[in-house]
DNA sequence: TTCACCTGTCAGTCTCAACTTACACATGAA
DNA sequence: TTCATGTGTAAGTTGAGACTGACAGGTGAA
């Protein structure tokens, strides 16, 4: 997995640092659900769970997709993504020294080359 | 660094998943530092830094302790304690396996044999 | 004795994520 | 048309962690 910044190390790190959520990601691990039936499983209402998810997904934890189930209904399914991170000084400094280097490039007014979703419009 | 259960797991990613904190990590890499001066680099309150720290320390993050300086004033120097948490889905896997070995030891009435503080008096 | 440091802790406030309840809107089957 | 299923979202409440300000106590130096 690529250095992250500390932003994006900060929203993986919150996002995972979550007793519900790890549930979540235990859950997926076998395989992937729709909303609903997760919901069920770990005994919880679908809006928090939603609101769990969107948290997982923002942070590429997990990935959402709409699907039609054979009788025509609308499911929406999630699955876990890859990841992968080693934490320790070195990921923590080098997400550290990343920031410097986003915010140089963005004093010098270059086109934000690294910054992932924090391009303004 | 050892298998964590849930609950180790979660106290480490708490801890190190906020800004603040990250900071503090970031501020003690370069070396030891009293609580004071770390307050006054970071420029936050004492009694805020002193949270962030019992929550850094409890995790296992930093190692605080008390010395004496030259003019025999008592400073409390924290220090980084060596953290190497490699994260992915089988580490998370892995948590909760150890969650219900832990619950089997319990209901065998096992003496705690790997509960590192949840062990009661 | 006053000042400039330090540690340690308490009693609050504030803020935000977490959580609940309720709604609108689809589909297919009885 | 009613029921059981699903998605999606918009309120509201709550509770815990984050944060502030103030205190008591210690030291050595001016």
């Amino acid at each position: 997995m690529q250095a992250m910044n500390s932003e994006e190390l900060l929203a993986f790190l919150a996002a995972v640092g979550h007793a519900q959520r790890l549930r979540i990601i235990t859950e997926l691990a076998t395989g992937s659900l729709y909303v609903s039936e997760l919901a069920r499983r770990l005994g919880v209402s679908r809006p928090l769970l939603y609101m769990h998810l969107e948290r997982l997904e923002k942070a590429g934890l997990v990935i959402g997709r709409l699907e039609l189930s054979d009788d025509g209904k609308a499911l929406k399914y999630f699955e876990l993504a890859p990841f992968d991170v080693q934490l320790n000084v070195d990921t923590i400094l080098t997400a550290a020294r990343l920031d410097e280097a986003d915010a140089q490039q963005d004093r010098s007014g270059e086109a934000g080359k690294h910054s992932p979703k924090g391009t303004p419009q």
